[in-house]
DNA sequence: TTGAAAGCGCTAACAT
DNA sequence: ATGTTAGCGCTTTCAA
């Protein structure tokens, strides 16, 4: 492979002649740029961007840790974020978490390590205390992680209760969601959701009950196998509440059983993912805006890698209905 | 940022020594390994990887092509490649072709520009004689790309033969079938499954439309498009054939229209995603081992990345039946 | 066992 | 307008 200095050996100038070249950076008189463009070409040169990146101190890699590539929201969010990071000079890096816990950890690790600029974590498993001692470029998706930490989210509590409206306006009078694990020591955004869910329903009256899913467990057997589990004591309900393939899930095993979505049971999902259009009935469901979401988190760590810090800053996002045949009326007024 | 020579001189030792006790290479005194260590976590040091990288040339990424993120298939291919890079010491980059063609070029520039040590490639769209002049690290999945270049794929033929076997057994007269786009240049072996079904058909004597996706579509707005055109004509037909996602929603689009699922309709899908199992029925599938698949990219591109060199290398891992309700029979014997 | 020195390939300041 | 030089932070001979 060709080197920089051969190219300027073989052009007759200099490094710096050829840098600045390379660059546009400095005069270069045309004749030296032809001869400079003719050395190029004959040893079929191309700058080495480790040499580059290592003055730089950067590399121009953001990682993404997502505790599943498979889960939809998850693969739309790296889809979107992807072409937003490229679209501003960046590469994606991306971990899946799920199978090694320490992997988190170790992407981190890569921030100090020069390995990559900057961390997008979708990821709630590690201590807080570990985000906070870390003054390099961070965002955060759905969860608070220290004041230096900026957060992108939908709004979530709108989410819940328009969740829940949904189900009342359809006459529902015993409901059941799946919801996140209550152990994580602090509140993430998104567990707003299921808190508000629980509240406009016994604000209303109506007989909630809570199914705590396993922690940090976004895999399709696991989602198969509580549906499975779920689905007989589903019949004395008639309303649920989930994430998108949870949903999706659940129905599928309610129907194996005989019920029939929505007259017996009425389902509204979670994320408004691909997955609700799949379904017969389509799943009516709570969409995030995750392309807006995406481009807020690219926005956010290419400036903070470009030195602005943030204090306390978090964007949150609407959430918008969209109506299926999950259930009887998509109404979400009082 | 401490720098190795920062600890070398708080150590009072050579910089030398300090590489050499990090890197376990050489002999290093016990007494001056405690110094090293003190001074290491006095000044809190990382060693920056961008410069080892350097001088090793090499950067422990690899870049992952697929046409899109979202498709269940890639979905997973992507989570489990990363899986057994991370494994093998390697950080995986994704690139999600479908929105900027030129993508695909640039990641293969970055080959030579030393931003990744290798390429794996799902995505058909280049002129073959592109990669034919690259000789450095490439491993493609499902397509041959030249002598040079290693190729994993399923048996599709016989996945495509499984499959027509499985709705002739089930009393199918008269099938249609999504057949990848007939357009590109050089037939990638994925389509075989669609010329194999078609074969079979065509011996049995069973009538059997093929309809031709668009090039490079893999979006899940196309195949709900599609679905939405097609359903009305296949009550026509009492067999169709698809991958999942395609499948699922011509599924789900019939159903809407009327039709019964196996009654009226039956319906195979290749590729065997979790989507096969969100619907009701859930969906006979041929499933590919993309574990499996996985598995072997990782190991053969690692091995190209180690200087091993491979001709005409041609992995081809076997297919199975996942039986589903969306067919009557699910066997595959003549 | 260890230190000094020469690079990996590129950039930028400073002369000229 | 251009060449020279001193690094970016690390590794690795080579001599001591």
């Amino acid at each position: 492979m060709a080197t920089l200095r051969d190219v300027a050996k073989l052009a007759g100038v200099g490094a710096g002649t050829v840098s600045r070249f390379l660059n546009e950076s400095g005069y270069v008189s045309d004749d030296t740029k032809l001869k400079i463009q003719d050395a190029m070409v004959k040893l079929d040169y191309t700058p080495n961007e480790l040499a580059r990146n290592l003055y730089h101190h950067r590399t121009g890699n953001i990682a993404v840790l997502v505790p599943s590539v498979t889960f939809p929201y998850f693969a739309r969010f790296i889809e979107c974020v992807e072409g937003e990071l490229y679209e501003r000079g960046f590469k994606t890096m991306i971990c899946s978490t799920a199978k090694q816990q320490n992997a988190e950890m170790e992407y981190l690790d890569m921030l100090k390590r020069h390995i990559v600029d900057g961390v997008i974590t979708g990821v709630h498993t590690l201590d807080d205390d570990i985000y906070r001692k870390i003054h390099l470029p961070i965002v955060a998706l759905d969860r608070y992680l220290g004041e230096e930490i900026p957060v992108v989210t939908s709004d979530h509590k709108d989410g819940g209760r328009k969740a829940a409206m949904v189900l009342i306006n359809s006459g529902c009078h015993r409901v059941m969601q799946f919801r996140g694990s209550q152990k994580v020591k602090v509140a993430s955004p998104y567990h707003e959701r299921h808190n508000e869910f629980e509240r406009v329903m016994k604000e209303h009256g109506i007989l909630i009950e809570n199914y705590n899913l396993a922690w940090n467990h976004h895999d399709s057997p696991y989602y198969k196998k509580i549906a499975y589990e779920v689905a007989p004591i589903l019949k004395d309900y008639d309303g649920f509440f989930a994430v998108d393939e949870g949903a999706a899930y659940v129905m599928s095993e309610c129907e194996r059983l005989g019920m029939k979505v929505p007259d017996d049971i009425q389902i509204v999902s979670y994320d408004g993912t691909f997955i609700t259009d799949l379904t017969e009935p389509r799943l009516t469901s709570i969409v995030q805006p995750v392309e807006q979401i995406a481009a807020d988190a690219a926005d956010l760590i290419v400036q903070r890698i470009q030195g602005m810090s943030f204090l306390n800053k978090k964007i949150v996002r609407p959430v918008t209905l969209k109506a299926g045949g999950s259930t009887i009326s998509c109404s979400t007024e009082e």
